[in-house]
DNA sequence: CAATGAGTGGTGAAAAGTGGGGAATTTCAT
DNA sequence: ATGAAATTCCCCACTTTTCACCACTCATTG
């Protein structure tokens, strides 16, 4: 019974939940934006759209969102730091739905937040995506591959080897 | 008793992840890059390329993805050396099904980050699979050669010979 | 020397991403 | 309250990319 129920959580979990990739879109004149292809099922009718770390986008699916808001939302508030965190990933956050053509509408203050203006990334990060301004992207990225001996010591953590 | 589960193991092993073997192949104009034969019914049907150390690729079987995915997934992401190394791996994955011909699409920023033209290499590497760029491969042996002494003296140190 | 099979190249249909028009709805000042 | 302006939303259409399928070549083998 158990083990049943730890199957289907993990299947679903993983059917459901694995964005990985790295895929470029734009915003356009209506600050529409389309969302991958390959995530669209995963992500439901409605997504909600945040505030992220290192001035990027956060992506969630609704349900994502309601379990992590809910545990947000009962953090303890006595460090001024994590505070500033809830108030950054709840009150920048906006729930939208994907239109026919698998587009989302971006507000313009996360617009403003993110610095999107044309060519964006949409990269999928497990369970949830990250939108970045393409030009940011590519020099974030460069930077953390520079970094190769620690990435070697993560991937070593892991057990990859 | 033990030696029993050993072997079992370890024949699971050898049917299902041992790769073995060094093969020429090339990515087309269309970034579409042959497997070698002998891998892919130990492949399965759909694969998983990602980042891989010193500008190659790595390919994983589904399975094995999986259970990487899902640690880098619930690393925390409050240190941003974290941060960073989870959206190279989890960005710089792709998962890609094998086409009649034995095929995977190879995305442009991988093809970019390994620094693929059109002669690679791929390697089997007893869990996963890797893809050099032919010349670095041919460098970066010639490079490990020299280096035998030392190499050896390392293998001694994990108590391999 | 034919036959088989693996690797590579090409083509056409289908799908995905993007842009734009216009109706419906909301906002705001008069 | 009312009209004007702006915004949102729903279609439709165009363009580029993708993917499945077919075809060719080269090497190996019986």
């Amino acid at each position: 019974m158990f083990l049943h129920t730890f199957i289907t959580s993990f299947s679903f979990v993983y059917r459901i939940l694995m964005f990985i990739g790295e895929y470029n879109h734009s915003v356009d004149s209506k600050k529409r934006m389309a969302l991958p292809k390959k995530f669209r099922k995963a992500l439901g009718k409605t997504v909600v759209i945040t505030r992220g770390l290192d001035q990027c986008l956060f992506v969630y699916p609704m349900k994502t969102w309601e379990e992590l808001a809910e545990r947000l939302g009962s953090m303890p508030i006595g460090e001024s730091h994590t505070r500033s965190f809830v108030r950054l990933m709840l009150a920048g956050a906006t729930d939208t739905t994907i239109d026919a053509q698998g587009r989302v509408l971006v507000p313009e203050y996360l617009k403003d937040y993110a610095g999107l203006t044309k060519d964006v990334v949409v990269a999928g990060l497990y369970n949830r995506l990250e939108v970045w301004d393409e030009k940011k992207w590519a020099r974030y990225k460069k930077n953390a591959e520079k970094n190769t001996d620690a990435l070697a010591e993560e991937l070593g953590k892991l057990g990859v080897f």
